[in-house]
DNA sequence: CGTGATCTTGACTGATTTCAAGGTAAGTGG
DNA sequence: CCACTTACCTTGAAATCAGTCAAGATCACG
């Protein structure tokens, strides 16, 4: 149950110009390397929204006895940090390079910016709620069959990568690493998944995959 | 797992001249009977927010094979309702007899009133990440000393009154009725509460028990 | 090529569920 | 007012799923 903490935070955040943007005063472009941390839990005050342009995010809390809750995953396209109270109950870190837009709430308050947080506000509302009956009321073969599902049909890609290590998915899933690894061999060996290495899979028969994944 | 699907619904909605309230055109109020639906799942329209005035409601959503996962419970003076698309993706039902407050969103739509349901929607988010971190992290012993020293907390006092059943309980905490009352038990054995009957309770030692809830 | 991190696999343990039976409380009709 | 009914709650014994502990394999990187 105990989850270890990540890896190295590596390089120090490099700001770029800020090209053209799509945010009134111009959100600020902003690189990060693998396992760089955007923002920090309970930490760092929840002022800014963040748009992800290239790369996956990871954001998780960490709990006083090492326990760690992934919160979710973030791919090019999504918005993360929108979070409610003074600072951020989860952490957020880059998984990969990451291209990220950063927009100061306040800074650029307009009915439209307002109107763009508040809906991203529901998108999160949801995949939250969906996480939850996810981690509540399945079991562990179910779980990583949705996962894999889930994350083939984001990408719509034959070979999906995995940009998340198993210790990433074990959290994310409320299960361990060995329990991860034994039910993706049993994907695999029954004819379910196929992998390419550890971190590249293809799904080979996606209905009985969908059926399991209840 | 396998969850039963509540109660009787009993009597028909009966609608309240609706009195004075804060919202700029008016919402209803309205009184609903222990076991009555205030919105059902996937089915309403998501186009009213709601105030409970008077007593406790459940939200639930049920899955296709039967199983079912509690939301959240709502006392006087919560917001609920508040959702994404545009159909509630949890129905909503009275748990004791209540009274409760009806706003039609677009029909009342003033940047005070649209303040007000973003906030709460912020709220909502807070409380579903906490729950989550409940479900997933968390033992039996330590789900079941957490909702009790939270429902001690909101009310404040010295003998609480439980709302709702076991089963309910054991949907919102992702456990089986047997395993709430077996907690329960052992939580009264060791002198942590005190029970009255099976709904309602008394905190004996707090720090204990809040020991536990780690 | 060696080193450390990551991933896999096996055997065992234990927490929670499942299955089954019995008890308690509240409401109903006689 | 009491017997009956039904829903709700408790308790025990057995089974199962996932966790823990331990060892080994693979991968990435210097």
């Amino acid at each position: 149950m105990i989850a270890h903490a990540h890896q190295e935070i590596s390089g120090p955040t490099r700001f770029r110009p800020g090209g053209p943007s799509r945010f009134g005063d111009g959100g600020v472009t902003v690189h990060y390397t693998p396992g760089e941390e955007v923002y920090a839990q309970e930490e760092d005050a929840a002022g800014c929204v963040y748009r992800l342009l290239k790369g996956a995010v990871r954001t998780s809390h960490l709990l006083a006895d090492g326990r760690r809750q992934v919160g979710d995953f973030y791919y090019a396209g999504d918005m993360f940090g929108v979070e409610t109270g003074s600072t951020h109950r989860f952490a957020a870190e880059a998984l990969t390079a990451c291209e990220v837009l950063v927009l100061n709430r306040s800074a650029s308050s307009t009915p439209e910016v307002d109107r763009m947080i508040c809906s991203a506000m529901a998108i999160e509302l949801a995949r939250t709620q969906e996480h939850m009956l996810l981690l509540a009321r399945t079991t562990a073969p179910e779980k990583v069959a949705r996962f894999l599902l889930d994350l083939a049909d984001r990408f719509n890609v034959d070979l999906v990568t995995l940009p998340m290590s198993r210790q990433d998915m074990a959290d994310y899933l409320g299960l361990t690493i060995e329990t991860i690894s034994r039910m993706l061999g049993r994907l695999q060996a029954n004819g379910f998944v196929e992998f390419v290495g550890a971190r590249q899979f293809r799904i080979c028969r996606r209905t009985g995959l969908a059926q399991l994944a209840a």
